[in-house]
DNA sequence: TCAATTGTTGACCCATGGGACAATTTTTAG
DNA sequence: CTAAAAATTGTCCCATGGGTCAACAATTGA
């Protein structure tokens, strides 16, 4: 029956223990003993389901991104138009229980361990590949065919810009400023959205 | 005289090694040891200047910010429109000595501690208060006053969106096409610069 | 029921790195 | 020239934290 069953358990407290670490203490404040304590076990337990702080690492990331993905997956599925693709893919990446400060600290930890870390620099090139390829497919009824891709980067770069500040909380910037900021570039980027 | 010069001349290497350092190690792996061996000297020497390691690296962050004002600064004496002002901000802050993978993920590794060092946070603070003065100090010129705001975030958003691309080396971004990216925003957001 | 598997713990090891410090050399100023 | 000040080094200390391991507990399935 099943297999694994408190296994998988375990790992997924682990993993979210480990993220949400990661948001108080940054990487190298979020030692293997808080994350366990955090999860309300003992360290051993925690290289007993990880091989090493970096593989579990690597899946608070991966379930991190999963969260995200899901929501934008369920926003798309209620979008009838190009128009509100567009709109669930960008509302989804500013949902609330997203869009925190505390949130934005655990990703900017994990970036900034992207250069020296395949796997991680795998899983956020998956995550770009994704938002592109998503954008694109909304753009395509939206703009001229030269003007996609253009599009899509500059949406992307502002949603990862908006996440910077808003994990340096500097400007004191709100999830409706940010949401305001994406309406404005796309009412002006793309005029088949204007009116 | 010359008070304490060898002081400077000293405090100036170890700060430009210690981000040097933090371009390939982030700040985990920059260690007070290889930051002076970097400098060509001993690590004793870095706390005879720099109280602590977060004091070094403070200002390292500084430095490099410094560099990336003066080239601000220096192009925005030569330009004599609101439209040119806007080019100057922008083509500094993605002038090739600076726009560079490496520069970025030393960037972002420091951008990472920025929610546990407050130092580190006052500095970010400084930045983008500047950008933005900056910004709308051209921006008036060419947009209605209630439009300056938006586009100014929009502007600092996007190109902080873009070096942390660079940074993750996602997509193969190119300078060319960061600044392709900026000309694209500028040219649908601030229609006086059209044509 | 009972072996085998799986889960869990805490103790231990050890490399690392930040920081203190005393000792030594070099520079400066009177 | 010389004493004070500054620069520099290497050594030492010690806390920390990643990772190993042996022992123990629980669960399971036959």
């Amino acid at each position: 029956m099943r297999l694994t069953r408190i296994s998988e358990i375990r790992r997924r407290e682990l993993r979210r223990a480990a993220f949400e670490v990661l948001q108080k203490e940054g990487m190298a404040g979020a030692t293997l003993e808080k994350v366990a304590m955090h999860a309300g076990a003992s360290k051993g337990i925690v290289l007993h389901y990880f091989a090493n702080k970096q593989e579990l690492f690597e899946h608070a990331m991966r379930e991190a991104n999963a969260a995200l993905k899901e929501a934008v997956v369920e926003r798309l599925n209620r979008a009838r138009t190009p128009r509100e693709r567009l709109e669930a893919i960008i509302e989804a990446n500013f949902e609330e229980r997203f869009f925190q400060p505390s949130v934005c600290h655990a990703w900017l930890s994990l970036c900034a361990e992207v250069p020296r870390e395949p796997q991680l620099a795998r899983i956020q090139k998956v995550i770009h590949a994704r938002m592109r390829s998503n954008l694109l497919s909304a753009l395509a009824h939206l703009l001229p065919e030269d003007e996609c891709e253009a599009a899509a980067l500059g949406i992307t770069s502002l949603i990862d810009g908006l996440w910077l500040r808003l994990g340096l909380q500097s400007g004191g910037l709100t999830r409706e400023m940010a949401l305001a900021q994406m309406r404005d570039y796309l009412a002006h980027r793309v005029p088949a959205l204007a009116g």
